[in-house]
DNA sequence: ATTTATCCATGCGTTCTGCGCAACAGTCGC
DNA sequence: GCGACTGTTGCGCAGAACGCATGGATAAAT
């Protein structure tokens, strides 16, 4: 039994048809052609589909069946097909992205509500957590790619930068370093400083900006939500220092100040990450496409962030 | 997008494995066929399906769509086909008979039940009516057979004996008549005779009966159904003669006597009717040799009805 | 470090499938 | 009876599909 797509639409053809000839013109074949074919499938199938008199071509009782089960596995493979296609120009699909909690909320949905005017039939699924978790995600190939820092990028994964993300001095109100319209590292150093916990990527750049500005800043206190620490502050434990898109985050306990952090100024790099060597789901490359079209256009970003420079 | 199945299975068994080599040894191919069918499926899409690395075979983004979607043609080509192949080896199907309303009830219930045990995926439908609907049903294709009378047999048609069934003088209870065992032919044609309609195939018969007897029985009345006939008879306006199998039809109205008609002996000849030079589904013919097994077991019927000896 | 085993890709020759052309054989309508 | 139309069949060709043998690459074994 091993009946093939070409025999079972060349007989639902003819049988549709009720006429060879017809059917070999509807399929662009020779109407010869359209014989052996069904004289090979009724062989195959060890029964008579249809009753020719060199006149009329009728269908047996097998034959009805037949056709049924042969439009139904035909169009089977038709619909599959088709569906096959859409997924590979990508106008179906997933785009799955991992990236920080911090993006999730800003930067994504102005560039999703783009995508879909575009692609209104690919589906977008977000997964945030932090850097790590983030990164793993693209590895295992749970997300597509990723919006996130990188810190120490294993060499499976690929990434270009795609915004800066200029780092700010979290101040209780009526703070004195309040009064200032930009604050020094090394101002701030002098106050109580309240960090985000290590597995936090911002914690490693603020590690590094003290260490820049030639002072340390001993943590007051650690903390492992940027929420959390937003709360320390209002509350007059001491400051901190976090990127421009994490503030809206932060204010939730009461209101706060924040004040562009100079020498040096520093900025969280999040670039977009890919695995490596691999080609991307068409649906997943026009996402990237549009990103891109949105950094190279300088698309308006709030306050202190900004798209990074065209890469060489 | 003309990807057949041989390429669609052929991936399908390659990327469920994860190795052309297992996959080769599954589907009794060689692994360098299957290497081609792949890298064909992979151009045809324009898509790579396989991340190989000499290794290890893994499934690109598309390779996983692509797989769902072959997994389900291939599961549709070999369902359909599965389905088809019970149907022509008469496991499944519907087996349609025509008859004439008073073998309905006699006859056909045993041998359904019979039928059903051999073949209980088997549906039955039993279309009931007068002799010429019941060859117009077998002639349009609607029944697969029947089993009726056959007055003139248009050639499109064949048939061959199935069931004797012998007249019985229909006497309504206290009539002279009813005192002897059997009555003729002529004694009945001096009584008030109610005769069945002429659509009728019963009708054509006591004619030709009464008139081989040497007499003539003008009807004194006339009735569409055999139960109309009964109720004539109870009400004794008159006698009638009916076929035994049609006998359990007419006593709806009260009680009748029954007598055996002979000089002549006449039957109701009931013949298995077929399209001529078709090939029946084999579900069909399975009812017909079951058919032809009671008859040539002789398997009890009731009285006055009897099977046809065979046929030469 | 070298060897061995395993895996997928590819060149090559063979077989068989699928095709169109052309000739043929019934059948219908004029 | 003749042409027009239909499906079937013989024939030859192009290429599809296959297996074998080989090559290159890598992981495991030694």
């Amino acid at each position: 039994m091993e009946a093939n797509l070409r025999l079972l639409a060349a007989y639902a053809a003819v049988a549709r048809a009720a006429s060879f000839t017809a059917a070999a013109a509807e399929m662009h074949l020779s109407q010869s052609s359209l014989s052996r074919a069904v004289a090979e499938l009724e062989r195959l199938l060890g029964a008579q589909l249809l009753e020719r008199d060199t006149r009329n071509v009728q269908l047996t009782a097998a034959g009805v069946e037949t056709l049924r089960v042969a439009e139904q596995i035909v169009r089977a493979h038709r619909s599959g097909m088709k569906e096959l296609e859409r997924y590979l120009l990508g106008e179906s699909g997933v785009v799955a992205v991992a990236t920080l909690p911090s993006l999730a909320a800003v930067l994504l949905p102005q560039v999703i509500s783009g995508f879909r005017r575009r692609r209104p039939h690919v589906a977008l699924r977000i997964m945030d957590g932090l850097e790590q978790v983030v990164l793993g995600r693209v590895l295992s190939g749970d997300a597509d790619f990723a919006i996130s820092t990188v810190g120490a990028a294993p060499d499976q994964l690929e990434h270009r930068p795609l915004i800066r993300d200029r780092f700010h001095a979290v101040l209780p109100q009526g703070h004195p370093l309040a009064e200032l319209p930009q604050v020094t590292w090394e101002e701030l150093a002098r106050e109580p400083f309240l960090a985000i916990g290590p597995e936090s990527s911002v914690r490693r750049l603020t590690d590094a900006a003290f260490a820049q500005a030639g002072t340390s800043a001993a943590p007051a206190a650690e903390a492992g939500s940027v929420a959390t620490v937003g709360g320390l502050v209002t509350a007059g434990l001491g400051v901190s220092a976090m990127p421009a898109l994490v503030l809206p985050l932060m204010g939730a306990a009461g209101p706060l100040v924040y004040r562009p952090l100079a020498e040096p100024v520093v900025d969280r790099r999040l670039d977009v990450v890919v695995r490596a060597r691999r080609t991307l789901p068409l649906a997943t490359s026009a996402f990237l496409d549009l990103l891109d079209d949105f950094r190279r256009g300088q698309r308006a970003l709030p306050p202190g962030v900004s798209w990074s420079s065209d890469q060489p």
